[in-house]
DNA sequence: CCCTGTTCGCTGACGTGTCAACAATGTTCT
DNA sequence: AGAACATTGTTGACACGTCAGCGAACAGGG
């Protein structure tokens, strides 16, 4: 037996806080975007890249894949995106297969009014609470964790 | 300017590693779940409290609150459940407005079956990978990230 | 005892995510 | 050109979580 059959018991709180701690750190975050700017996770995941995009626009395909979202998702997000008055669909014309996001100015002002609130409340709830050695430590273990996963999807 | 109005570019990295970590972490153990005893993480998280009690009963209000649940998902998911023969609900002696919750057979034997590959899972992918010393500075992290957000919730 | 307020759980509506099936277009190979 | 295959995006069905509103049952004070 190289790996116990358990967890020991530090290891069973590090996880339980690991869990607690995400989902509190997350329902924060969702609950700050929705109270300053109307907006969900999921739409400031999809309005970043656009807003970043020099012209507001995007290729679906590049949108879907930048943010590792599937197509379905990403179609049934910009729906209701679309009807919310945030994107625009519209036609590619390299390929007609194809589309393209458009940003529209409700969307530009939300995402514009919404990102200096989101990135304080994580400085506030994690970053300022680590320090530069704790930093490293979780960038190191989280790197690490990232690539026994993809090795093991691969 | 005591912080910054931006992420640097070493925050940055680690929040979106964090981020990343965590969707396939999850994503690999939900899949675990389901290809090794057909059962969501949702599902897990409801059959352990369960299977923990000596009787395989608990009141639907002690569960909810032991896994943080509000009253109104316990409630979906136990019809989701009940459904599908892993637990029943029955009335309760002592309070009638009360609801107790029952694990069957059905649903002992999944929690069982699932529980060593679920655990299994978990130290592959995460502890195994995660140094003695790198693993106390991860409890201490959360655990004071988890402080911070509950006294500014409360 | 009744009134008020609280707790318990259920329900319906809605936003969200996944899956499988589909249509349309592009690409490759012969 | 034509057949076979891949890519792009949509759709419908379903599982899941949140929210607001509901009724039933408790608890405490008049």
């Amino acid at each position: 037996m190289t790996s116990p059959r358990w967890l020991d018991a530090e290891q069973a709180r590090v996880w339980r806080a690991y869990r607690d701690m995400n989902d509190r750190l997350i329902a924060r975050l969702e609950e700050q975007l929705a109270c300053d700017a109307g907006l969900s996770g999921s739409d400031y995941t999809v309005l970043v890249p656009l807003s970043e995009s020099p012209l507001g626009v995007l290729r679906a395909r590049e949108l879907g894949t930048g943010i590792g979202w599937d197509r379905s998702r990403l179609s049934h997000h910009l729906t209701r995106m679309e009807k919310r008055g945030l994107v625009v669909r519209e036609e590619c014309d390299e390929d007609a297969r194809g589309l393209t996001v458009r940003l529209t100015e409700a969307g530009r002002s939300a995402i514009e009014g919404a990102a200096p609130g989101h990135v304080e409340c994580v400085q506030r709830s994690f970053f300022n609470l680590i320090s530069k050695k704790e930093l490293t430590t979780l960038g190191a273990v989280f790197d690490r964790v990232i690539d026994n996963l993809k090795s093991e999807s691969a």
